[in-house]
DNA sequence: TCAATACCATTTGTATACCAACGAATGTGA
DNA sequence: TCACATTCGTTGGTATACAAATGGTATTGA
């Protein structure tokens, strides 16, 4: 690690600075700032690290397309809104997942008997064998998602992610 | 937390399988795959839950506008390319958020007088200014997003989201 | 019962995100 | 020098993702 210049004597900002700010914060918000360390970024590549993975290892499905199928498979009977927000995808998002799920005949959609509005989405043969023959993957791709880390960092990885919420 | 029947009884999935099965998981896999426990999942749901921070908190620039200008404002002149690998974004994709930072003066363009090839991306004065006003507000949605956790916990989980590349 | 409210599914519009292909320009090695 | 590969920026296509608006339906409360 080379030595390096602290940035109060690179950036003139703090002695340029003749009024108060307009804002909270006491030192100088744009030099301290760190793209490569805010956890946005960081969560943003660890998401396309993973999506790479996923692709490469389960091609006939996206990995959105496979989680509806998967979450479908787990609940049964489900009207679409409802599955959206087991999947954590708004109504305009699943719409087109669903469409395109059911467009190959892995989930068909039933009119709910008794709310007119509804309808239920239900996976057909053809989506159920297609999760089951999957599923393995899906779980590898985890595992490799995870491999950097050891199996207690793993654990709590998961745990701090779900506390996030 | 009502009763919840365990799935090796309602799911026959185990007791109707004679044969050996084609891949090498030893237990049904469609049965153990859980969609909320998957870091693919967790990933996006923590991601979608900092989008909705950032929004909410800096409605001047998208997250990933404002990342663009941050890593342009941090590296000087660079090109589309570069800043688009700096950033985390393909070529397809930096194409149109630099786009749109042209349209609103925030970032210009100049050719590389050696590489004909090649424009530098410029912030304007307008961009550098709005990068320093808004500066502090990222570093607040950052805290924010990892406000669940507690100090300790936020430097774990910033080393493991990095260590996973 | 009826009006306000909420929910369902859809549509439109914008913004990532990535793949594949392309022409132009640059770099390389024999 | 010249064929080859690489890089740059662009384009077209597909797939999330979300905001906002809409029409139809259901629920609720006074």
């Amino acid at each position: 690690m080379p030595f390096q210049i602290p940035d109060s004597l690179i950036l003139p900002a703090l002695i340029e600075r003749p009024f108060s700010m307009h804002y909270d914060f006491s030192d100088d918000d744009a030099a301290r700032y760190r793209l490569d360390e805010q956890v946005g970024f960081l969560l943003r590549k660890a998401s396309q690290r993973h999506l790479s993975i996923f692709s490469q290892n389960l091609s006939a499905l996206t990995a959105t397309q496979f989680a509806a199928l998967a979450k479908l498979c787990e609940l049964g009977p489900t009207s679409q809104n409802a599955l959206g927000r087991a999947t954590a995808m708004d109504a305009a998002t699943i719409k087109g997942v669903a469409d395109r799920l059911r467009a190959r005949d892995l989930v068909t959609a039933e009119p709910d008997p008794v709310d007119r509005r509804r309808h239920y989405l239900i996976p057909t043969e053809a989506g159920r064998a297609l999760y089951a023959e999957l599923a393995g993957a899906a779980l590898k791709i985890s595992t490799e998602t995870l491999a950097p880390l050891s199996d207690k960092e793993r654990e709590t990885l998961l745990s701090l992610l779900a506390k996030m919420g």
